[in-house]
RNA sequence: GGAGAGGUGGCCGAGUGGUUGAAGGCGCACGCUUGGAAAGCGUGUAAACGGGAAACCGUUUCGAGGGUUCGAAUCCCUCUCUCUCCGCCA
């Protein structure tokens, strides 16, 4: 969200920048909601002025009016806060501005390759996909008829294999990196949803669960991120405290809509997948420093696995609402001959922070903090890389050495 | 599911219809004191919104919404959350 001084000072500045964003700002609609909105106020407040006076004079002579008042003063009201929803809604939906760095483009085609990494296998037989390489581990038949499409049941190794890429990561995260592990809710509320800014415009995305018979509305995450970032929503962290550091792995629920034809074979796009997340608190100038520091802990975690990757600047027509900067780390995926997505880490500015009303005191002021997200990695994903970079001409899975200890000390699987 | 208690400032905690934005304490900031620190003393210290270049001014806010009243943190209603006990259960 954007500080509304700031973007009434420099509308043409934003209509611009939201431009890039395939945001088209109106800003006559905007200016006149604004407008009104503010001569509301200055007229409610005026009256309730007036009203205050009459009040503390305890005189029976101005109760009569002091009660037209409160009559006007409750008109206004209803006009303001109608008015006020409208703009809100414009406010709650304005995507984040990219930094200046961000390559301009409509969507993916114009992100820039930044750097490649690793060596890709050249392999001397055709390579399979990871579902056939573990047709009988990856049981889809089974996790259709038990919850549809687009869910999983994995079975035997390629469940320990699960169990052992999370462990490794979490590990490598907390003891080299020091982030604090986390093992948060997976259910939250309407407001934490708000805050990262999954709420309100891209409700269509999201698992939205019947909790009880109360008007509170509860969502199953669609990533740890929402509640990592929120767990400083509504308060005041110590200057001195930052920067915290959270990783948590999670199931992470999505509905995937609009996304009905995409990677219907195999485990690349699920309902549910689990992710390890890492995210960070800091002082906004260190928004920068935090995301590369971040982009690092991810990368880790493919050189220690030896898996081919490249990392790619996301150009403004491809990050997501909340990001003002993005590095996606794309895997080789042999079997498609191609790169896939799987981390995307990114630098909020102060964008969430505004949502969630999170803030620090600095030389006796309140600012509001910066935050920053990235996955280090998303499971799903790096179990289809591992399998099919690491698979043998036999059909068998080499194990990379640093999982071995994972992995009950298999070598192959 | 049954019964009860409670949501007040960064935190703790007073306050039951009229200068209460709210006593007191803690914390924090600054100053005095000290060789330095601690202790002690003094002063200051909420947020949101609106106006203003700023100093500053105004309005709102005591879980949320509604009601009563000239006037509500205080009374009434609805909702919500937290805690305790009992029941049930991983």
């Amino acid at each position: 969200m954007h500080n509304i001084k700031d973007l009434r000072k420099n509308l043409d500045y934003y209509k611009k920048k939201l431009l890039n964003r395939n945001y088209n700002l109106n800003i006559d609609e905007f200016v006149n909601l604004d407008k009104d909105n503010r001569n509301l106020i200055s007229k409610k407040e005026k009256l309730e002025q007036e009203k205050k006076i009459l009040s503390k004079s305890k005189n029976k002579a101005n109760f009569e009016k002091s009660k037209k008042i409160s009559e006007e003063i409750s008109r206004l009201n209803k006009d303001q806060a109608l008015n006020k929803k409208k703009l809100d809604f414009i406010l709650h939906t304005l995507p984040n501005l990219a930094l200046d760095d961000v390559p301009i483009g409509k969507d993916e085609k114009s992100n820039k390759l930044i750097k490649k990494f690793g060596k890709i296998r050249d392999f001397n037989f055709t390579p399979k996909s990871h579902v056939e390489i573990s047709s009988n581990e990856i049981d889809f038949e089974t996790s259709t008829k038990l919850s549809g499409s687009r869910f999983v049941v994995l079975k035997n190794k390629l469940a320990l294999l699960e169990r052992a890429l999370i462990n490794f990561m979490l590990d490598v995260h907390t003891i080299q990196y020091k982030y604090t592990e986390v093992s948060p809710p997976l259910i939250v509320n309407e407001d934490v949803m708000f805050g990262t800014g999954q709420l309100p415009k891209f409700e269509e995305d999201q698992f939205e669960i019947k909790f009880n018979n109360s008007d509170q509305r509860k969502f199953l995450i669609p990533t740890s991120e929402v509640v990592l970032t929120n767990l400083v929503r509504d308060s005041f962290t110590k200057k001195d405290d930052l920067p915290l550091r959270f990783v948590a792995s999670t199931p992470c629920f999505r509905r995937e809509a609009g996304s009905y034809g995409k990677d219907t074979k195999g485990m690349i796009r699920q309902h549910q997948f689990y992710k390890v997340e890492l995210v960070s608190v800091v002082e906004p100038k260190n928004c920068l420093i935090e995301l590369d520091r971040m982009l690092d802990c991810a990368k880790k975690i493919l050189d220690i696995l030896e898996i081919p990757y490249q990392i790619v600047l996301l150009s403004t027509g491809d990050m997501g609402f909340s990001a003002e900067k993005t590095y996606d780390i794309e895997v080789w995926i042999p079997s498609e001959n191609k790169y896939r997505e799987i981390s995307s880490c990114s630098s909020c500015g102060t964008f969430q922070a505004r949502r969630m009303g999170a803030k620090y005191k600095i030389n006796n002021n309140n600012e509001f903090l910066g935050t920053l997200n990235g996955s280090g990695l998303a499971v799903g994903r790096l179990i289809v890389a591992l399998l099919e970079n690491n698979q043998n001409e036999d059909g068998s899975v080499t194990i990379p050495d640093a999982l071995k200890k994972y992995m009950n000390n298999l070598d192959k699987i």
